[in-house]
DNA sequence: TTGTACGCGTTATCAC
DNA sequence: GTGATAACGCGTACAA
């Protein structure tokens, strides 16, 4: 374990020059080595364990192989970060690595962090949010490729959740296991901020849509922007203390639907048999649950890896276009079997 | 945003050698520089808004300000990714950044990890585990700094949450309420193996040394490994089953406290009132429980965070010692108050 | 087909 | 006090 042995000295082994040697260490095709030349090149550097240091290779190249990921809250909160593994998995795969950086609540942060990324002359970056949201960036130099994964900024490509699509499919699978007379948890005014919620707009015009099509509405519904257990809570006691009857109850996300359990099993309500429930999500929490809950899945992981893809490979991304990542149905157990027909 | 300013073109515009402007700005006091001349440094690099290439640093000096981050499953389990929050902290606060990667449950993918970071010439690795557990980690030069965060391996210094005085103290906070009659849920035999568990002994033997220097024993044990809201459940109800009384249950973690509430408002019985629930880990999960639930905490983000503090400052670390942090008592609401004498 | 020599932007050693 | 200049390890134009 002394020092690492270098270019040089793999030529000096091999009896070559370090042109040759890194020539074919560079798997350069056009310009002509002998097959021999190239075999003890390669035998020499084996020999030496030699690897190219990539510091030196940056200097001179002015590409380092290195991504930044940039994100507010992600690691801290719940499940998002699973967006971090899709991140590094393609990165990894593609001899890549992520330098990692994470500013929270602070937005004053994010310019010095961007600076000291640019500073480490990533190749690319990425700003990775907890939850799909407009954000506003510093500028960036141009031709630096950079995008947004479960958000969007002025000028950038942006990597979104296909709630729309979402949306729809899930009251699908309500309807068709025959309910027609469905509550929704979770509606709110507010989240047409884009700076609060670039994606629930869609996943309520889905609903809205599929319901729509079958010719129904909602036998009820409680708005709530606070999506936490309490409203689901809350709001299943009050719709079962109102005159509407209802089926199923379609809840904002997982955590409404785990305060919805617990006021139907207060109310001695089985699920799915006396009130089917679906939700959107796929937190940890939902396989907690008695029975386990069908929900959307919101497709962290996806949508990392795709981030990284897309910024390494393929053409110059579009500013301002928005590549949505299917959220696939996670069939569990609160919701009936489809019914025929 | 043209081409980056060099240290060339801030001795130029200075009037100046770059002997001068390295001096200057990386704040050499020995080698005395006139004010005038460092006046006139700092100036022309303010103008040319000059920062020093880190690659080009990094070949020189032959240290690069990273250290490499390498989890198992950290990124996509529950909340133990805030270690990853706890270490960006520390490491931006030295102006230290952070490469990350993460191997999953694939063994054989660590040791390409860890050759990448060494290529990479990371100045220190962090191994992070999601679980306590020792691991058997490839060899490392010898001089490289490197250790273990919530895990344990040979000849490397680890980070450990102090689960004996958690053990303790959990029983405490259930005698000072007053309980003389302790469930507990979660005794297993399978963690005496380190590989599967580095700290749940210790968790048992603060919490059994608390209850005999009460002169107590628990009340009622249920065993089980498989620490899932399930064993929670079905543990409490073969508990409500059984002759023995108990006014309080020790549950290993949260989640099988949860399956405890499910059971125990099943059974009509209500927290804390008729039955006190006491924990371990807060999750999120903790929050969400009606009450909510009190219990101790794994300091995920601390330890993360004194992992690179440990790896960055102070002497050399010493090799297979364990530094313990503390498990603090997070209260909320599923243990009735202490009592006073 | 292969080798020599230079430059990438720093820091460090030595002169002046 | 300050300034040339030689590394650090690699890629490549140009020469041979």
């Amino acid at each position: 374990m002394n020092k690492r042995a270098t270019q040089a000295d793999v030529a000096r082994e091999a009896g070559l020059s370090v042109t040759t040697v890194s020539l074919v260490l560079n798997g350069r095709e056009n310009t002509r080595i002998s097959e021999e030349a190239a075999a003890r090149v390669r035998e020499a550097a084996e020999r030496l364990n030699y690897s190219p240091d990539p510091t030196a290779r940056s200097l001179r190249t002015g590409k380092t192989r290195s991504l930044a990921f940039i994100s507010d809250d992600v690691t801290v909160t719940r499940y998002a970060s699973a967006m971090i593994r899709g991140a590094l998995d393609a990165a990894e795969e593609r001899g890549y690595t992520i330098l990692m950086a994470e500013v929270g609540e602070h937005p004053e942060r994010l310019e010095k962090v961007v600076d000291s990324m640019l500073e480490r002359r990533v190749d690319g970056l990425l700003f990775g949010l907890m939850s799909a949201r407009r954000v506003d960036l510093p500028a960036l130099p141009r031709g630096k490729r950079a995008l947004l994964v479960n958000g969007t900024s002025a000028g950038l490509p942006s990597i979104l959740p296909a709630e729309h699509d979402a949306g729809q499919a899930a009251v699908r699978r309500l309807l068709e296991a025959g309910h027609r007379r469905i509550a929704f948890i979770g509606r709110s005014p507010r989240v047409y901020d884009p700076y609060l919620s670039a994606t629930i707009p869609q996943r309520y015009a889905g609903i809205d849509a599929a319901l729509a099509a079958a010719g129904l509405r909602f036998a009820d519904e409680v708005e709530g922007h606070e999506w936490e257990p309490e409203l689901g809570y809350r709001g299943t006691r009050r719709l079962l203390e109102r005159a509407a009857s209802f089926t199923a109850i379609l809840a904002a996300n997982d955590r409404v639907a785990f305060g919805a359990y617990q006021a139907l099993q207060e109310g001695g309500l089985r699920v799915p048999d006396d009130v089917a429930v679906m939700s959107f999500d796929d937190e940890q929490l939902a396989t907690y649950l008695h029975p386990a809950l069908t929900t959307m899945r919101l497709p962290y992981r996806e949508m990392g890896s795709l981030g990284v893809r897309m910024l390494l490979e393929g053409e110059e991304p579009v500013p301002d276009a928005a590549t949505l990542v299917p959220m696939p149905l996670v069939e569990r157990e609160s919701v009936g079997p489809p019914r025929e027909g």
